[in-house]
DNA sequence: CATAAGTCTACTAAATCTGTAGTCTAAATC
DNA sequence: GATTTAGACTACAGATTTAGTAGACTTATG
C-alpha cells in the first residue's frame, strides 16, 4: 500500500501537470483543491523540490511548479522520493540495494528470485508512466465515460 | 516493502515445502533453522492455519505442516494472509476493494488506473507461483552457480 | 497423570505515518 | 527600504503499525 503521502504527492503533481503552462501554483490553492492538509503537502513539495522533481519561487507571485516537462517526469521517480524504493525487498533494489542479512546465500534465496520478478514488473509500469501519460489516460478516461453515457441515451 | 512478519513467514512455508513428505515440523525448530524469533514465528504460523495455508497437530509428536501441496499454495495467497492486500491503493485490489474517500470520480482517478495495472502486474506473478515453483527456482539457481564453479575450476 | 507442543491473551518498545504550530528567509511591490 | 507574500525550516505530538515478549491455557500422546 503506497502511504497517504504519496497519493498527495502523486495528486499534486498530476495537478500541476494539468496547470504546466500556467506558471507558478500557491500551496495554498493545491491543498483547497485537492483536499490535503496545506501543512503537510508544503513538506511533500519540498522533498519532491529537494528531490529535482519540483520547481518554486518565493515571494508575491511564487508558488511550486514542475521541474521538467510532464512526459520527464515518471510515477516511479516521484514514489521512490516520497515511499522509498519500488522493491518488496532491499535486496532486489536497483535504487536502494541492500545486501539481505538473514539469508545465507542471496542466489539461491526464493525470496528474492520471486520479489525481483515483482519489482522488474513494478518498474517496468511505474519508470515508463510520466506525467504526460497519465493526463492522457485520463481524459480518455472521461470520454469514454461520456460515450457511453451517450450511448445509453 | 514486505514486512518482516510476511519475510518470515515465507521462509517457513518454503522450508515446510521443502519437508512436505516428513509429517509435523516443530516451530522451535523452524524458528532455529531459519533463524526467526520463536514467539513471533508462532503468532504468523497460526495465522497462516486460520487461513486455510497451514495445518498443525498438538501433543507429542505434533508440529506444523502445509494444508495442501506445495504446488497448490502461492505466494499470493501467503502474502495477503501476512501483508493483506496486493494492491497499492485499496480502490483497485480484488481481494479487499474500499471505495476511494478522496478522489471525485473512481474511473478517471490518474492513481487509480496506474495503480490498477501495477497491481495487476504483480498479482499475475505472485498468484501463479507456487511453493513447488520456487523449490524448483532455487533448485535450479543452485545449480547454476555450481556450474559456474565448476566451469571455473 | 506427566509431558510435549500448539493456542490464546495481553502487553510493550520502537518505528513510522499523519498532521500541526510557529518562526525564518527570500522575493516582489509600493 | 519597508511591507507583504509565500515558500523553507524546526520542532513537536497523536495515532497506528511493526516487531517482539511473557505467561497461562488447551489438547494430544504415552
Amino acid at each position: 500500500m503506497i502511504s497517504k503521502k504519496t497519493k498527495y504527492g502523486l495528486k499534486a503533481l498530476i495537478y500541476l501537470a494539468r496547470q504546466y503552462d500556467k506558471g507558478p501554483i500557491l500551496i495554498a490553492d493545491l491543498a483547497r483543491e485537492e483536499n490535503i492538509p496545506k501543512k503537510f503537502l508544503e513538506a511533500i513539495l519540498l522533498s519532491l523540490k529537494n528531490n529535482g522533481i519540483l520547481q518554486s519561487r518565493k515571494g508575491k507571485g511564487g508558488g511550486y511548479y514542475l521541474g521538467r516537462q510532464p512526459k520527464e517526469i515518471t510515477f516511479g521517480q516521484a514514489i521512490r522520493v516520497m515511499d522509498g524504493p519500488l522493491a518488496p525487498v532491499p535486496c532486489v533494489s536497483e535504487s536502494a540495494y541492500a545486501e539481505c542479512t538473514e539469508c545465507h546465500d542471496e542466489f539461491s534465496c526464493g525470496i528474492r528470485i520471486v520479489m525481483k520478478d515483482v519489482r522488474d514488473a513494478m518498474a517496468k509500469i511505474l519508470d515508463s508512466t510520466t506525467l504526460a501519460d497519465v493526463l492522457n489516460q485520463i481524459d480518455h478516461a472521461e470520454e469514454t465515460q461520456k460515450g457511453v453515457i451517450n450511448f445509453c441515451i
